[in-house]
DNA sequence: AACTGTGAAGTTTTTCACAGCC
DNA sequence: GGCTGTGAAAAACTTCACAGTT
C-alpha cells in the first residue's frame, strides 16, 4: 500500500490545526499581517517548536527571519483541512442539544452549513429551527443518499445513537460528531469525534 | 516538594476515567455485575492493557480470574474523580449554548448541579431557564464568592470570554469548561477544558 | 482456566538545539 | 538579529507478555 501524507502526519497534529486556524482568524481581525511561531504559541498556550513542526508536515509556509504571513497561513490551513469549501451537514435529534446546534450561527462562517434536522418525535417534526423544518427520521436515508451527505451530528439519546450511526453510515456518511454519551462502533474508514461536557467536567474535578 | 499521586498519574489516563465510568453505568443498568478488562475495552474501543494500567494507578480494584465488580468500580472511580458528591456549577452566558446547557438534565445524575445562570443582556436577565432565573453579570462576583463556587461553564462570545475568566478566577473558581472559541490564559492551578464543535468537525474533514 | 497487575519493550509525541536563511 | 525547518534527544504513552492470584 502506498504511504501517503495522510498516513504520516500524526493525528494529534491534525487535531491542532483547527486551533491554529481559529487563532489566526482572530489575529487577522486584529489587523496583524505576519506572526512568528512563538507569538502564535502564546495565543494558544503551545510551544513554538510544536507549531513549527506541525506546520512543516504540510510544507514550508513561513519565512525565516520574519514569521508566517497570516493570510497565507489561513489559506493553506483551510485547504489542508478542506474547509476552503462549505460542507453540508445533517443534525439528528432535535432535543435541547440538537436545537442549540441547529440555531448556532457559528458553523457557517467556519465551513459548515446545517441543511437538515431530523427527529423521530411527532411533536417536533414539522417545527422550524431557524430556516430549517425538522423532518422525520423515516426519510433520513432518502435525504442523506440523495444529497450525498458525508457529515452528520448525532444528538439523540444514548440508547438510539448506535442504531442511528449504523443507518447514516449505510448512506455513505463518513464523519460523525457524536453528542450522545456513548462510544460508537463504526468501520475503520468512518471518523468519529465525541463531545460530552460531563466527561470534560469530570476530568477536572479529579484535580480539585 | 513532595510527589503526590496526582503528579504521577498521566493526565491522559485521568481523562479516560470518565469514559470508563460512563460505560460502567450503562453496563450496570443492563444488569451486569462483573466485567473483565477486555470486555470493557470492547465497549470503549480501547485495549484491555490500557484499561488495566489506568485503573492500577489508583489501586487494585480487580479480582484475578474474575474481573472487576461493576458496582465497586463505579464507586471507586466516582471517588477518585470526586463525583461521589454533587458540585454546584454556574453558567455564564444565556445565549443558544448557555440555554441548552442550562436545560440539559443529564448533568445532575452525573455529579453536577447547575445552580446559577448569568448574562449581561437586559432582555435575558430575569427570564427563566427551567427552575433558574437568569441573573445579571453585575452580581457575578457576589454570588460566586458567597457560595464558594469552584466550577463554571463559559458560554459567552469569544471577545468576552477572557475577561469573564479573569473575573471568575478572582472569585476562587478553579475549573472552567469553556465553550467560547478561544484559548484562555489562566494561572497554573486553574484547570480549563474546551469544547468547540467546529474544531472537532475540522479535524475530521482533513480525512475526507 | 481466566484474568489482573506490572515491569519491560516498543511506539508516539514533544522538546531541544542549531544550521540555514532573510 | 530574528526566525524557520528539522534532525536528534528526551519524555510521554501504549502495548506486550507473563508472573501471580482466584
Amino acid at each position: 500500500m502506498p504511504e501517503t501524507i495522510k498516513d504520516v502526519v500524526p493525528q494529534i497534529a491534525v487535531g491542532r490545526l483547527p486551533l491554529y486556524l481559529r487563532a489566526l482568524r482572530r489575529i487577522q481581525q486584529q489587523g496583524c499581517d505576519v506572526i512568528a511561531s512563538h507569538e502564535l504559541g502564546k495565543h494558544l498556550g503551545i510551544g513554538s517548536a510544536q507549531i513549527r513542526k506541525d506546520l512543516s508536515y504540510f510544507g514550508g509556509f513561513g519565512k525565516q527571519g520574519t514569521g508566517y504571513s497570516v493570510a497565507i497561513l489561513i489559506e493553506q490551513l483551510s485547504a489542508v483541512l478542506a474547509v476552503d469549501q462549505t460542507w453540508s451537514v445533517a443534525v439528528i435529534g432535535a432535543g435541547n442539544i440538537g436545537t442549540a446546534i441547529s440555531k448556532y450561527e457559528g458553523f457557517t462562517q467556519r465551513g459548515f452549513h446545517i441543511c437538515w434536522v431530523f427527529d423521530s418525535h411527532p411533536d417536533v417534526i414539522g417545527t422550524r429551527m431557524g430556516d430549517i423544518v425538522v423532518q422525520s427520521t423515516e426519510v433520513l436515508e432518502r435525504t442523506l443518499c440523495r444529497h450525498k451527505i458525508q457529515i452528520v451530528m448525532i444528538a439523540v439519546p444514548a440508547g438510539e445513537a448506535q442504531q442511528i450511526a449504523d443507518r447514516v453510515i449505510a448512506c455513505g456518511v463518513c464523519a460523525i460528531l457524536n453528542y450522545a454519551p456513548i462510544h460508537l462502533h463504526v468501520p475503520d474508514y468512518v471518523k468519529v469525534q465525541y463531545i460530552d461536557p460531563i466527561v470534560h467536567l469530570q476530568s477536572m474535578t479529579y484535580y480539585l
